[in-house]
RNA sequence: GCGCGGUUAGCUCAGUGGUAGAGCAUUACCUUGACACGGUAGGGGUCGCAGGUUCGAACCCUGCACCGCGCACCA
């Protein structure tokens, strides 16, 4: 470093060095260099929407997949971490068509298919890059050269193979059946995109008169065993008239006791002597495309008028006889819900659609595919939009005089997640998959051929595999690959290409955009040819994604890979959690909670966002994002620039030699600690502990080496000593350059800068640091030889461990006298035995003290604040005169403490079982803490009686 | 309903049987020759509740409570 800023400034390393690393290629995996001695390490990114924005989810994601590549570079793997982005079907078109409609006023249907797939195309090399430069500003080393496009041609001819395989193989069909439709996007969508929320809405009661096929009033009125109710009559007074065994119901049928009026419990009889019964709904507008009611056989209330019809009240224009829908006998109706009655609408709801089926009812679509009401649905809801054909259906109920009851009723409902609107069940003909390789699959995670982390997830994908549905994989949308399949009358043609002869006509309907990204893994590498790049990295060895597309992607994945690659696609899947705000909620952009994380990297640095976001991910958890978190790691970034650039300050070469002969205390010290750090971060990167292994680096740096090294270091490079100056500096440099590269996978542009500026890239052989940190070797921990050979034992910690503990003690004396940070103070230690006076100046200086006097036969003035310590008697004689009183409080304060804690080992020692059952190590250093105690104890005591 | 996670300092979280920790916030002091994006010292917790196992439990077991999430066709 030529120039050495007082701080340091992100935006002018960050462009620089990432520039140098493209340029030089560093990022670049060669499967021809991949060998038993340089393994293969590959990792596929998520990839992202073409036309989405960094966010906070991508940046977690991002970082760690980044942090894993940049640290098996520097284990010495060939790493491919392969990028690029998802055509994302439904959101791309989605914003297409907005931008469409704003700007131009068009729709896609003005343009026509072609043309409008032709803006899409237009508005993806206008955005498609956005996010990809959004990743570059974060550092990611991802291999550019190989990105790819989920719907570039050689892709799409994969999504067409797959297609046709699993077509003749008989896994592909097509079947007309009840989807999960959107009214908003008008596509089908599969079970996995549809989220259940709870609403609140209302449960409506309405009566139907029940009557004979003819129309004529239902003979015999109830049934025998269970007499007529009336409206008003209260619970608990029907009780004698049916056995317990044969109606185990009770009187008021279900939730609404203590509520008032009871509800009509079975059929009833009015004055006239017709029959109605009640039935329960969410959904009054459907009625119109009721077709049904079915009762439980085993319902006594119910079981005698099955075979009658009933009188459909909408539409209510339609002749008596157009209205009579038949009263059937379903098992699947629970006579505890509701009324027990329920009605039946194939067309719009799947379990009634199964019940019309069983029983070879009608199916009458009353809807349109955007959610308005057909004119099926009758005269006044024809043409209403779906909810507001609700309210209207409901007042036409009690225009009739049939509404009983509205009450208010929660329920959970199937929302579209990408449109965010209830989705409709809804009939139509679609493409399914039955899925492949499922036990396969099932197996391989549960019996740990591939690891999930956290390893809970691993019962989630078991639970999902062992109740899987076929795949709804066509959408009826023009973004996306498109059905491969060609109709001509009654003929039908599957393959990969059109098929010769006139009057074919291609299927309209393109693929579910996880069909294509379920081969990710593989047709990102050249698949289906063996290439290269799929015999060297295939499979992958990480996979890091958010658990909340375990189902649609991680799974589909593993099974494509089985299928297509008849082998797993990654050997460990990384879920991350979910970024929220410090409130706890999860982003979003109608909340407006979601910071912008270029706007975090331009204020606080890259390397400071990554730090954060990585500080506050433990495994497994979500994060609560505050941007304090990135402040902190401006802050870091800025105490490491400036721990360089206090070693630059002293001046010299690089130092690569340690002398072992000059070593002091506080050296071997650092150097235990440094060797501490590299087990505990290469362990905790080993599992994927990535905010355990920040915590270890940032005790290590912050802590240990700056808070008490440095400062200790200070000592020597104040004196005159060049032969250890010269060393302290050697250790320095030992120590930082191991510390940069543990930093440079997690801050990647400030070590590179840090590498270079403090010449440690001189050093290194060409491909091992000296081009590049990110080809530095992973700092390896001490050998046992270094160890022996730099004399680091069990003593240095002990001694280093008792001299911090003099100086806490000294400083706070000074705090308590008030002699506080800014005056120096003079200390006097009586030592216990021999006390070196270089250590004694260093513990002068770490005190802060004006001088530290050695005296054995020290004798104190009455009232000097002292500290007992494992060195010795520390004494802070004070000039003027000595205040008895502070010191007594002071001594007393301490003595309080004291035995409070002796009190505490005692009792346990006290205990006759505590010393016959525990390890003797245990018992052993029981007795020494309350030796330990006992000494300070006795020298505390005598100092208050000294004090008369 | 089933399953999963969480409950430890004001806040965010570490801590898988042996002296309760970190960062932030807070209080006091300090612009000392790397850093005020800094330093020093301090205050602050019956580890959700109740049982059990153990010489010993924040940690293991059982039950409960509350918060969050996922799965499930309850009209």
């Amino acid at each position: 470093m030529t120039e050495i800023s007082k701080a340091y400034e992100p935006q002018s390393v960050q462009d620089k060095w990432y520039d140098f690393w493209v340029k030089q290629g560093c990022f670049t995996a060669d499967a021809a260099r991949v060998t038993d001695e340089r393994p293969a390490y590959s990792i596929v990114i998520p990839p992202p929407n073409v036309t989405g924005m960094l966010h906070m989810g991508h940046v977690l994601n991002n970082t760690i997949q980044d942090i894993l590549a940049r640290k098996a570079r520097m284990d010495g793997k060939e790493v491919l971490w392969l990028p690029g982005t998802d055509h994302a079907g439904i959101a791309t078109q989605v914003q297409v068509e907005k931008a469409l409609k704003k700007e131009e006023r068009l729709t896609k249907y003005d343009l026509g298919r072609e043309n409008f797939l032709e803006r899409v195309w237009s508005w993806k090399e206008k955005h498609g890059g956005i996010i990809i430069n959004q990743l570059k500003k974060l550092g990611c080393s991802c291999d550019w050269t190989r990105e790819r496009f989920t719907m570039d041609p050689e892709y799409s001819r994969c999504v067409q193979k797959v297609f046709v395989e699993l077509y003749k193989k008989g896994l592909i069909y097509r079947g007309k059946r009840m989807v999960n439709w959107c009214p908003a996007s008008q596509t089908a969508l599969s079970d996995e995109e549809v989220e259940m929320k709870s609403q609140k809405g209302f449960m409506y009661h309405f009566k139907v008169e029940a009557v004979e096929v003819d129309g004529s009033p239902a003979k015999g009125g109830p049934h025998p065993l269970t007499p007529a109710l009336s409206p008003e009559r209260g619970e608990g007074e029907d009780s004698a008239q049916t056995s317990p065994a044969t109606n185990p119901l009770s009187p008021t049928g279900g939730e609404g006791q203590g509520e008032g009026a009871a509800r009509p419990n079975g059929p009833m009889t009015d004055s006239e002597g017709r029959v109605w019964l009640t039935i329960a709904t969410t959904r009054p507008e459907t009625i119109p495309g009721d077709t049904a009611v079915a009762v439980n056989p085993k319902d006594p209330r119910y079981a005698h008028l099955i075979g009658q019809h009933i009188v459909r009240p909408l539409p209510a224009e339609l002749p008596r006889a157009q209205k009579l829908i038949p009263i059937i006998a379903d098992d699947h109706v629970d006579f505890e819900f509701g009324t027990g009655v329920l009605k039946v609408t194939p067309a719009h709801d799947k379990a009634d659609f199964e019940i019309g089926a069983r029983h070879k009812l009608p199916v009458v679509d009353i809807m349109n595919a955007d959610g308005t009401m057909n004119t099926l649905a009758g005269g006044p809801l024809a043409g209403l939009e779906r909810f507001q054909a609700r309210k209207v259906a409901v007042e036409l109920l009690r225009e009739q005089g049939v509404l009983i009851e509205e009450k208010p009723y929660e329920n959970n409902v199937g929302f579209s997640q990408r449109a965010d609107v209830p989705i409709e069940p809804r009939l139509s003909e679609q493409w399914f998959l039955k899925y492949p390789a499922v036990a396969q699959s099932k197996a391989s995670v549960a019996e740990g051929q591939m690891k999930f982390y956290p390893d809970r997830w691993t019962k989630v994908y078991d639970h999902w595999l062992t109740n899987i549905q076929d795949w709804c994989i066509s959408r009826q949308l023009w973004w996306g690959h498109r059905v491969p399949v060609w109709y001509r009358g009654g003929e039908v043609h599957c393959g990969l290409e059109a098929p010769q002869g006139e009057g074919w006509q291609q299927d309209p309907d393109v693929l579910d955009t996880w069909f294509s990204s379920w081969l990710w893994p593989f047709a990102t590498m050249g698949w289906p040819e063996k290439t290269d790049t799929l015999r060297k990295f295939y499979p992958t060895t990480d996979l890091v994604t958010g658990p909340d597309i375990i189902f649609v992607w991680v799974a589909r994945m593993i099974m494509a890979g089985y299928e297509f690659m008849d082998e797993l696609p990654f050997k460990n899947v990384y879920f991350t959690g979910i970024i929220r705000d410090k409130q706890g909620r999860k982003m979003s952009k109608t909340l407006g909670n979601s910071p912008d994380p270029l706007v975090l990297i331009s204020q606080y640095g890259a390397d400071a966002l990554r730090f954060g976001t990585m500080r506050s991910a433990p495994l497994g958890q979500d994060v609560l994002f505050d941007e304090k978190d990135v402040e902190l790691g401006r802050n870091f970034c800025n105490k490491l620039w400036n721990a360089c650039r206090f070693r630059q300050m002293q001046g010299g070469e690089v130092q690569g030699e340690i002398t072992a002969a000059l070593l002091s205390s506080d050296d071997r010290w650092i150097l235990l600690r440094l060797d501490l750090a590299i087990r505990e971060v290469s362990d905790a990167l080993a599992s994927y502990n990535f905010a355990t292994a920040v915590q270890s680096l940032y005790r290590f740096f912050w802590s240990e080496y700056c808070d008490w090294y440095v400062e200790a270091s200070k000592a020597a490079f104040f004196g005159e000593d060049a032969a250890l100056k010269a060393n302290k500096v050697a250790v320095i440099d030992f120590a930082l350059s191991h510390l940069l590269r543990m930093f440079h996978p997690l801050l990647p542009f400030i070590t590179e800068e840090l590498w270079h500026g403090m010449g440690y890239s001189a050093d290194m052989p060409e491909e091992q640091g000296g081009r590049t940190i990110m080809f530095a070797r992973w700092p390896k921990p001490l050998s046992d030889d270094e160890k022996e050979a730099w004399g680091l034992d069990d003593t240095v910690e002990t001694f280093a461990n008792a001299k911090f503990e003099l100086v806490t003690q000294g400083r706070n004396l000074k705090t308590q006298f008030n002699i506080g940070a800014g005056k120096k103070g003079k200390f006097t230690l009586k030592p216990v035995g021999q006390l070196d006076s270089r250590e004694a100046e260093v513990l002068r200086l770490l005190l802060s003290a004006e001088s530290l006097e050695l005296d054995s036969n020290y004798a104190p003035r009455k009232g000097t604040p002292t500290a007992f310590t494992k060195l010795g008697e520390l004494y802070l004689p004070l000039d003027g005169l000595v205040d008895v009183e502070a010191e007594r409080a002071r001594l007393t304060k301490e003595l309080a403490k004291i035995q409070a804690e002796i009190e505490k080992v005692e009792q346990k020692l006290a205990n006759p079982s505590f010393a016959q059952k525990v390890p003797p190590a245990v018992l052993d250093e029981h007795k020494q803490r309350l030796a330990d105690w006992h000494v300070k104890l006795a020298q505390t005591k005598a100092a208050i009686e000294a004090l008369g």
